[in-house]
DNA sequence: GGGATAAGTTAGTCTAGCCTAACTTATGAT
DNA sequence: ATCATAAGTTAGGCTAGACTAACTTATCCC
């Protein structure tokens, strides 16, 4: 019935630690060093709890750190990031998949469930859907083996009026946003085409399945779409 | 993607108050108020350790606490550990029911995401597996509106020679006890019958299934069960 | 190249939970 | 009724992880 605090198997990283080595994963997609205020951001914590805790973590050989240069992870502790961030997305899919949760709501859940749910679980998760290789926002699930191929996308936002492409990928930090892109039909896997695009900054008119839409440029950027590649009408005769 | 702490809603209590709250409830069963070191034993943790915990406890109002003489729950309280232990038995039951683990492996994995599913998480779990009543190991599940039924029950050591059966619920806090019981037939809805019992604590001889069953007593008093009222041949002439 | 400003760090606190060692209260056996 | 033992508590410490306030380093602009 009730027994003791039972640890986790494994190299035993606290729910903080992960959190920090995801948000370091995360920052340094850019190719640049994980910066204090950056990670203080994303976490909502102060920059001054994450100068404490980057040494830390720089202790354990989970990152490396140039004083007012920010952070890098290792290669352990991109091994863990990738980890949690598996058990994250497997979890959101397993959410939407299995439990019938939508796909602005699975988020919050999944940041507590990560931290908690063992391997074995989030493996038999991922079985007893399919195996997917993408969350419910179209972002690639690392591997039980560590290895996460990112497919290649611009944000909506670049593309020239005229052009197609296919939704790849939405940010899914914001609940309502993703209720609204699924209410236009902005999800993973549809076909997008700009129609028209206003210029300053101004507005972008898509056909998504057929039906027209319209869209700010800051919410553009936050779609990420692979181009497709016009198909020209059969070269000539 | 990453994003801060995401608080579970509600009275927000720690993994540890509800690990403590579920501790007492538990000890409490036996109507007598839950002592430290009853305590202490159940969490694995140091006496003076609870002491300092239940003075907290006490002071938000969740137990009441007589110095050298034992918590209680608060009405409060009670219900907190109602919640807990709602929790942690959807949970063991949702694992074996759909994601296939066994019953003697679903305990540590329940003891951890207690702590981090919502309600509503738990609600669908419930829903996706037919709302059961019981957990695997037969013991009762609190409903949403924290009320619990105990079925009336007696330890297998209880019975005499020819008394039967029905077993409602087994002790879950062993594994390697749960896979002996699995091996023996002896699981929640099972019929046995005492066919011998040896004196000054000796082995019971029982049948399960029309299987021949050897066990000791102390095994014995880990099992409960509901004595099967004999159905007399019809009594008329 | 000298400041202004932004970014980062240090110092000092706080809370939750745990620990051990030492002390106090309760209990039960003679 | 006493006193040994068991049970419980207090005192004092520790760690992780957060905070604010104050200080230091980097950067960038003129």
């Amino acid at each position: 019935m009730t027994a003791a605090r039972v640890p986790k198997p494994g190299p035993e990283l606290t729910g903080p630690v992960e959190d920090y080595l995801k948000a370091i994963y995360e920052l340094e997609r850019s190719g640049k060093p994980a910066e204090t205020n950056a990670i203080a951001g994303l976490l909502a914590i102060a920059p001054a709890s994450v100068s404490g805790m980057v040494r830390r973590l720089a202790d354990q050989g989970l990152i490396t750190h140039e004083r007012y240069h920010g952070a890098r992870l290792t290669t352990a502790g991109r091994r863990a990031a990738l980890k949690t961030l598996r058990r994250h997305r497997v979890i959101e899919s397993y959410l939407t998949s299995a439990l019938g949760y939508s796909w602005d709501r699975v988020h919050d859940e999944a940041e507590r469930l990560e931290h908690a749910a063992s391997d074995e679980l989030i493996d038999r998760m991922a079985a007893a859907i399919g195996e997917p290789e993408t969350d419910p926002h179209g972002a690639p699930i690392p591997t039980r083996e560590g290895t996460l191929q990112e497919r290649p996308a611009v944000p909506l936002s670049s593309l020239d009026a005229g052009e197609s492409a296919r939704v790849e990928r939405v940010n899914d930090d914001n609940p309502d946003r993703l209720r609204y892109l699924a209410e236009l039909g902005i999800v993973p896997g549809a076909e997008v085409k700009v129609e028209a695009r206003e210029p300053f900054e101004g507005p972008i008119a898509l056909n998504v399945d057929d039906a027209s839409r319209t869209i700010g440029p800051e919410l553009a950027s936050q779609i990420l779409v692979a181009p497709i590649s016009i198909k020209r009408p059969k070269p000539g005769r």
